[in-house]
RNA sequence: GGGCACGUAGAUCAGCGGAAGAUCGCUGCUUUCGCAAAGCAGAGGUCGGGGGUUCAAAUCCCCCCGUGUCCA
């Protein structure tokens, strides 16, 4: 990065310096006289006991202050966002306040909600868990407090200046730093292949904010200017309040009061683990988020396992749920959604815990048995048998070594070594918008104007060609519906050629057709849709939402979309729940979506304010992910479900017309899925049922009302045929058994041994090992049989004489018809050539055995 | 999304290439006034499903399905 993208009017304006920190190298500006930059590890935290601010405040005192100083700065308060990053699939998680702006609005797709802005976002980080509660200043869930700024060319509202300069006021004027105690450290930041010049903001060893000037695109080595520059600020809440109390680690000054009260019962390290977990367990669920082993839900799992864990070896110690509404209090005065539904969340997190305890009793029985085969072997469970334990069980090292006579000792990197079996190179999936790999429009193509907002049922309209690329077409309006939300693109035409696909890319919709139709901008073209089609999906759209509004209803508030489809064939949405559903769950949720088509509420779609929106609904406006923009398009069941969806619906309830549900399966833990139909498909999917049910009916000869116990019947007398079938070739080889023994040509007696023979072609080597167990039932007998079959010859050998080994006979029978096989002492077998060879293979067993009998 | 473990009798599990087992539970009998207990006898298994290798697969390999768990 060049050094004048440093140098800012504000700095020379007031004075001041450029200079290099002897520890790190890198640059940094400052009104004080200093060697070094002043963040750790460059220099110690001179704050513990000195606070930073002259005042010292509470948490929620701290956002205020610092929300109220940019709002009355021209900034808009925006509240936060899901801590569950839905809208993108590279993270999991808002890890960051600008996350709430990735991709859309950073792109230009979207416009900001508001221009600038201030929120405080609650973001978690799962990377440093061993951290917290160890280093004094790590949590899980922390609040960044930022103001951000989107600049257009045609529209810029500040840069850097100005960035720079309400920073300082902040620190200086409104919260009594001392302006010569700050350093602003030059750095460079770079993300998402975007990048440009950054200042991180020291006082006394503590990095309280980082300003980030995103300004340039990657292209290869060279930089490109982005055409929409972005003020992306970072203000570490807790580091602030941290920094105003000065106290020796941050936890005492962020949780306040309930630090002081689980102080009592648990030693500041657990204190500390527990109040952060308890905040980021209430987040997780509030924002839809169920614990499970994969995604999302392996954190939640971790925070309340691990709490679990803590809670567990503590005697006294308060539940889990207790711990939770104790944080929930705290955090309702400004996130009201959290301990709205506490009941729900104590369901979610008591589930968890019975979960857990089963899954520490599987371990405790699967330990015990390993260490006494261990031992009855000689050996001894080691650290790596812990560490399988711990990986394919979940029980953690200390309670295995609690179960064990002989425990090895944990190793120090224990949890170090468990991640380590689990390297791996994939990289993580980018958040590219769906329009990757189709062509992007020129900029100075207008935009396309969306006309199925307004209007689901037009299926003609005329409009104009605004840019054609071979099969890509833009128009200056559209009814066609692109890919989005879950709802695949409408099909048609637009002039006779038939559209393929329909997709949006940056503020164009972007037609693909069957073939290069050859317009030229400016042509009038008239686009027709595939009306019963779109029909369809509508219903299928507003079917999903109905369902999802009746499952929040019947399971509980947890219940959130972590995903959706509507095809033409068949819809679906993924929900977060943390069992099966039972059928009975399932019974009323269909009753009650279809109970609410009945009663033809009216769907009404608007665009309102975000702000507006949020105060009336809430947070569960956000079930498709977040939306960014200024209005939200609203989607209203009246009473039943309200969210922010880009998606066509029909008006009216009664138009999805019955909605069947197809399949419930779980597709992952935590995460249910339903498929389902509705209108058409639902009638067309009823008949085939019937169909099949009517032609199930026939073939059994009983009524459709008879089928089940007709099946019952049928399963009936298949069971016993088969045991009757069973019992009669038992029958038919005693009976054989019995004449062989009486036979003489068929018996040798070799000193005290019985040697049977008997050749029964046809028998399968099932039947002749019957039939062997059948003659050597008695002691001292030997079965020697043969049997041709499918052209190869079958030899069998069984024996009750000790010292006459089957598979020896076996051996001495192999070379005589080329048999392979072998087997043990009492039994053995081998295939090889039929006929004669086969009895030949015979006379050489009856000589082995003869010669072992020692006749 | 990836790694690992596990799916065998109603339950808990053993067996890990050669003729499907143990314990508990269940049924019947013996014993008892009756129950419990004990003894004896018995029923109960397409060894999760489908392919493959092999003379031979619960066992080895591959693919599904299901469960658990860890990591990101």
């Amino acid at each position: 990065m060049e050094p004048a993208e440093y140098e800012l009017a504000f700095f020379r304006r007031n004075g001041f310096q450029r200079r290099t920190c002897v520890v790190c190298g890198s640059g940094f500006w400052s009104l004080g006289d200093h060697d070094r930059c002043q963040e750790a590890p460059c220099r110690d935290y001179g704050f513990i006991g000195h606070p930073i601010f002259p005042h010292a405040y509470e948490y929620a005192a701290m956002r205020e202050k610092f929300l109220a100083f940019f709002e009355h700065r021209g900034h808009t308060r925006l509240r936060r966002y899901p801590t569950v990053c839905r809208w993108r699939n590279d993270v999991f998680f808002t890890q960051a306040s600008i996350y709430d702006f990735q991709p859309w609005v950073t792109s230009g797709t979207i416009p900001p909600p508001a221009n600038p802005l201030t929120i405080s976002q609650p973001c978690l980080r799962f990377n440093d868990l061993e951290e917290i509660g160890r280093s004094g200043r790590h949590f899980s869930e922390f609040e960044m407090m930022a103001h951000h700024a989107f600049n257009r060319p045609d529209h810029e509202v500040y840069f850097k200046d100005r960035t720079v300069e309400l920073c300082h006021e902040l620190l200086t004027d409104e919260l009594g730093t001392d302006p010569k105690g700050i350093t602003y450290k030059e750095e460079v930041w770079e993300g998402g292949g975007n990048l440009g010049p950054s200042l991180s903001v020291g006082v006394l060893g503590l990095e309280l904010a980082t300003l980030v000037f995103m300004e340039y695109v990657r292209d290869g080595d060279a930089l490109r200017p982005m055409p929409l520059t972005v003020v992306d600020t970072g203000y570490g809440l807790e580091r602030f309040v941290w920094a105003s109390h000065g106290t020796k680690n941050a936890y005492e000054a962020v949780f306040g009061a309930a630090y002081d009260e689980v102080r009592r019962t648990f030693p500041p390290r657990e204190a500390a683990v527990l109040l952060d977990h308890a905040r980021t367990i209430n987040f997780l669920v509030t924002d839809g988020v169920v614990p499970s082993n994969s995604k999302e839900g392996y954190f939640a799992r971790l925070a309340i396992r691990r709490s679990l864990r803590i809670l567990g070896k503590t005697p006294d110690a308060p539940a889990l749920t207790a711990l939770l509404d104790r944080m929930a209090r705290d955090l309702a005065h400004q996130y009201p959604e959290i301990g709205q539904h506490r009941d729900d969340l104590h369901r979610v997190v008591e589930n968890e815990a019975e979960r857990y305890a089963d899954a520490i009793d599987r371990a405790r029985s699967v330990i015990r048995r390993s260490e006494e085969r261990a031992r009855s072997t000689g050996q001894s469970i080691t650290a790596d048998d812990l560490l399988g334990w711990y990986d394919s069980l979940g029980v953690p090292p200390e309670v295995a070594v609690e179960e064990l006579q002989a425990p090895p000792a944990i190793p120090a990197d224990f949890y170090a070594r468990a991640a380590a079996r689990h390297e791996s190179d994939a990289p993580a999936t980018d958040y590219a918008e769906r329009s990757e790999g189709l062509p992007r429009p020129p900029d100075a193509t207008p935009a396309t104007e969306v006309l199925y907002y307004l209007d689901p049922y037009t299926d003609t309209f005329e409009s104009h060609v605004v840019h054609a690329d071979g099969p890509y077409v833009v128009l200056d309006r559209t009814y066609f519906y692109p890919t989005g939300g879950g709802q695949v693109a409408d099909r048609g035409f637009l002039g006779d050629t038939e559209v393929v696909d329909v997709a949006r890319v940056g503020p164009w919709v972007l037609h693909r057709l069957e073939r290069a139709p050859g317009w030229r901008v400016g042509e009038r073209v008239r686009g027709r849709i595939d009306k019963a089609r779109r029909m369809q999906l509508m219903q299928h759209h507003t079917a999903t939402h109905l369902l999802n509004g009746a499952l929040r209803e019947v399971l509980g508030p947890h219940v959130w979309q972590a995903g959706a489809y509507k095809g033409p064939e068949s819809a679906r949405i993924d929900i977060t729940h943390y069992k099966p559903l039972s059928k009975e769950e399932l019974h009323r949720v269909e009753r009650r979506v279809n109970e609410v088509v009945r009663r033809d509420l009216p769907v009404r779609s608007y665009f309102e304010s975000r702000g507006e929106a949020e105060r009336r609904f809430g947070f569960t406006l956000y079930q498709g992910g977040a939306v960014p923009g200024k209005e939200l398009r609203i989607v209203e069941v009246e009473g039943m479900d309200v969210e922010a969806c880009g998606g066509t619906h029909c008006t009216h309830t009664s138009e999805v017309g019955a909605i069947g549900i197809l399949d419930v399966e779980r597709i992952q833990d935590g995460i249910v899925r339903l498929t389902y139909v509705s209108g058409e498909r639902a009638l067309d999917v009823r008949e085939e049922h019937e169909a099949i049910l009517s032609e199930a009916a026939r073939r059994l000869g009983v009524p459709v009302t008879g089928l089940p116990s007709g099946i019952d019947r049928l399963l009936g007398e298949v069971e016993e045929s088969r045991k009757v079938a069973k019992a009669r070739t038992k029958d038919d080889l005693g009976q054989t058994a019995q004449a062989l023994l009486h036979d003489p040509s068929a018996v040798d007696v070799f000193g005290d041994v019985t040697v049977v023979r008997a050749r029964r072609d046809g028998l399968d080597r099932a039947a002749l090992q019957e039939l062997s167990r059948l003659l050597t039932r008695e002691p001292k007998r030997v079965a020697l049989l043969a049997s041709e079959r499918d052209g190869t010859g079958l030899f069998f050998v069984g024996s009750s004489t000790p010292h006459i080994a089957a598979a020896a006979l076996v051996e001495a029978a192999k070379p005589s018809f080329g048999g392979r096989g072998g087997g043990n002492p009492s039994a053995a077998t081998a295939v090889g050539e039929p006929g004669q060879p086969l009895s030949d293979a015979m006379e050489a067993a009856r000589a082995a055995a003869r010669s072992a009998a020692g006749a």
